[in-house]
DNA sequence: TTTTATTTTTAGTGATCACTACAAAAATCC
DNA sequence: GGATTTTTGTAGTGATCACTAAAAATAAAA
């Protein structure tokens, strides 16, 4: 079994690279939110013409499952790592905010986080999708801290994600990186306090 | 001069009235926000044709100025009430969370607050229309701090800033009363926690 | 009654949206 | 070389967007 990958498929070549443009997609989404990138801004960015984009991606929405997809495996807050079972549940609320801040600040043409920003685009296909991923986030958030602390867990991941979509906000309103981390200094004191007490 | 008030102007009459117009656009540009409202879904509303209309009020952005200025006189976090000089700040700084917890969630087919939604719109004469009316708002949470907390002022305000954007999204999710008051509480322990320190 | 002023309705404008029918092009398979 | 398969480019589709020219309608003013 040493084929299947370097052997040409029956038809004429494709002259771009999808996963290319996914990565290109992912850029322009990100900067611009769902609803503000068109589909011949799409093509354009690819270099590609209509057809071709729809044999490749089927619609513009699902070429954003498949950015989301990519931007969750790749540039997503790594809640995984920083949430292990063996970390202060403090700790590990602490890092992700400050993780945030620093993810979100970032790249000037990229601020804030693509799911958070999804989840209210106008598109219902899309949103749904960002939503999924969402709950998925919420979900490891949830369990990070029922874990240890059943009774807070409810309340502290709610606060987590409010505080995660407001600096997503902050970040696309252009708030510098200092400012988010003083931001997510003060959020911390939350966390701290709730838990102490 | 008791005239000018009753009197009929010249010309045919109108058959609608700009003010309750502006009250039903409020409606619907809070519920479905600026891009996702369309003029014919506006003239819809009213009764109304386009040129009618575009006679009354100029155009959408236009008529979105209007409503985000009877937003703010009307339905908005009543800050001035809230902020008085002579209140703690952190009692001041709660009340507002507490006030905007309470508001965000009042109505769902209303939710969230219309300026920080507005600032994030697709629409750039529409967004920076929202945008001073939210810098007006952070200016008073700063003002407010730095009269007795000036080192801490920008910090704090930038978080209230955040937060208050946070609870938005969240209540426009769909989120409930109470998790929103919850997120509120703990959003009060920093502020608490960051003023006693 | 005629003139003037304003709003109305009719019927559009061109731009852009996401998306597609169709056939030529370019590769492999037989 | 001819058949098959897939992608390509050309040239659109109808829907919806914000907005408008022009004239009829309706009022007060002269």
């Amino acid at each position: 079994m040493i084929t299947k990958n370097k052997m040409r498929p029956r038809g004429r070549p494709r002259r771009f690279d999808p996963d290319q443009a996914v990565e290109t997609a992912q850029q322009l989404f990100h900067a611009k939110g769902y609803d503000a990138v068109s589909v011949s801004d799409l093509t354009e960015a690819f270099g590609i013409k209509p057809p071709s984009f729809y044999a490749a991606f089927g619609s513009k929405a699902k070429l954003y499952e498949r950015v989301l997809e990519r931007f969750t495996r790749t540039e997503a807050i790594p809640m995984p790592d920083l949430l292990r079972q063996d970390r202060p549940v403090a700790e590990g609320l602490k890092a992700v905010i400050e993780d945030a801040a620093h993810r979100f600040a970032a790249d000037p043409d990229a601020s804030g986080c693509m799911v958070l920003e999804g989840i209210r685009c106008i598109d219902s296909e899309a949103r749904s999708a960002a939503r999924s991923y969402h709950a998925n986030s919420d979900d490891m958030l949830y369990r990070f801290i029922a874990e240890r602390h059943p009774d807070q867990a409810r309340h502290l991941a709610d606060y987590m994600s409010t505080t995660l979509a407001g600096l997503s906000s902050m970040a696309r309103n252009g708030q510098s990186l200092d400012r988010l981390l003083a931001s997510a200094r003060l959020a911390g004191l939350a966390i701290e306090q709730e838990l102490s007490g």
